[in-house]
RNA sequence: GUGGCUGUAGCUCAGAUGGUUAGAGCGCCGGGUUGUGGUCCCGGAGGCCGGGGGUUCGAAUCCCCUCAGUCACCCCA
């Protein structure tokens, strides 16, 4: 016997049911994203890490410390993509895709990697359905990737769901507002924590998610973020929200809600569940990201996005009871009795070539043990090749569901399978 | 990365103060029904008690380390 071998900390299978809703949900999104016009593109899990160093961002603790970052063989700088919206840039750029009609709308899906530390929805793989809109700059369009989001959680029967929307504007607007809250937050509380001593050095902004209650109050009286900004971006925001608002899709203005991203600007927003645990309680969130394309190489074009995440959504609709796994694997199963083997798979690849999901048993087991396997993969029709009924050219059809059973002409089989799944 | 809790059969969990061959329920396999499941009855298989080291005459039980899970912090999906 060989050790046993167990999946690395913080990776994990996905098996049966939980497969197939998994399945099931990644379906409805691209579903979803295809009616809204988003088409969708597979991007590599690999890129150089120079691409998220230069957009995540150097201060971010992405960057910092929860990159898989390794040489590859000729010593280049590889980096298991931490996030997608920095991959979907490049592939924009690198196709020239400003070329074909803007703005350039797409979705993505896949494995993300990050080496943070393993709690329940937050793994060290973990999983991101995205959309990216590019190279047009229009409230209309934040509007409709908010909505999209929206519809599609909402459209799973999640009801608990939260829509956050804020604006952190313009890169000088914030540096200007940075400066000023800096020197506030000091003033106020002079004594802080080491946490978000090392925010303020950072990563400013992050200082408004303080846990510190006396940083939280003194912001309360203190300089907003709003206040700093000028008059196009305060009418972005106010189009983006009277747009939200026509649609009947219901926001919360969060004027705290600071992305962890270096490229955010402009409009952000966050979809939270108030079925999660409060920790961990984010589906997805995304944003305007004004100055990503020509960071990357690219012409200078606006984009808007978001990712979610696939274990907090499915974590979310467990917790609310929706997305419930479908019918079994198999929808017909072919029994053995006697010397029938070849007979049987026969008709199991007739039902095959019709389209019928159907297994049969192997193994040479009793019927009854047979029998047993088919209730337990949850078939809905067996099918019995028995010996004794072939001379007389039937096989035995099975309801399993009600438990009725008759005999029908071997040859009618696909024709009789079908009519009880249809009933 | 830091701290708390947890780790016994495929799953859920019992195993006071260390003491003989480590148990239950469910599941699995077989039989009762030589061709009939989901109910019932009977039987069986399946455990380096997460891994390593230590204390002890003796460790699932106590100590240390390690791995994994979980919760919180941090951060985010």
């Amino acid at each position: 016997m060989t050790k046993p071998l167990a999946a690395p900390k913080g990776v994990y299978d996905v098996v049966g049911a939980d497969s197939a809703r998994w399945d099931a949900l990644e379906a409805r999104f691209y579903e979803t994203a295809a009616r809204y016009g988003y088409a969708r593109v597979r991007i590599p899990v690999l890129e150089h890490t120079d691409l998220f160093v230069r957009s995540v961002g150097e201060a971010t603790d992405i960057v910092r410390k929860e990159m898989y970052t390794f040489p590859d063989r000729a010593g280049r700088s590889l980096t298991l993509r931490p996030e997608g919206t920095a991959g979907m840039v490049r592939c924009f750029v690198e196709h020239s895709l400003d070329q074909q009609g803007l703005p350039w709308k797409a979705s993505y899906g896949g494995a993300m990697f990050r080496a943070e530390n393993v709690q329940r929805g937050r793994y060290r793989q973990f999983h991101q359905l995205g959309v990216e809109a590019i190279g047009v700059d229009d409230p209309a369009l934040d509007v409709e990737v908010v909505t999209l989001g929206w519809d599609f959680l909402t459209g799973l029967g999640l009801a608990d769901v939260t829509l956050l929307v804020n604006s952190i504007g313009r890169p000088e607007e914030r540096t200007s507002y940075v400066g000023i809250l800096g020197k506030y937050v000091e003033q106020t509380v002079p004594d802080l924590g080491p946490d978000d001593r090392e925010r303020l050095k950072l990563n400013p902004l992050r200082i408004l998610d303080s846990k510190d209650p006396r940083v939280q109050e003194a912001l309360a009286g203190g300089p907003k973020l709003r206040e700093s900004l000028g008059p196009d971006s305060l009418s972005h925001f106010e189009d983006v929200q009277s747009g939200l608002g026509a649609l009947g899709v219901p926001y919360v203005v969060d004027d705290t809600l600071v992305r962890g991203l270096d490229y955010y600007t402009s409009t952000t927003f966050e979809y939270t569940s108030g079925a999660l645990d409060a920790a961990q309680n984010a589906l997805g969130g995304g944003g305007h990201y004004d100055g990503l394309v020509e960071m990357v190489g690219g012409p200078s074009l606006p984009g808007i996005g978001f990712a979610l995440g696939v274990e907090r959504i499915l974590l979310a609709c467990e917790a609310e009871d929706v997305l419930a796994p479908g019918g079994g694997v198999v929808d017909v199963i072919v029994l053995v009795a006697g010397d029938t083997g070849t007979v049987a798979r026969l008709v199991v690849k007739e039902l095959r070539d019709a389209g019928v999901k159907t297994d049969t048993a192997y193994g040479g087991r009793s019927l009854k043990a047979q029998f047993k396997h088919a209730d337990r993969i949850g078939a809905r029709v067996a099918l019995v090749i028995g010996e004794r009924d072939l001379d007389r050219g039937v096989i035995t059809l099975r309801d399993l569901g009600s438990g009725e059973q008759v005999e029908i002409p071997v040859e009618e089989t696909v024709q009789r399978v079908r009519e009880v799944m249809d009933r």
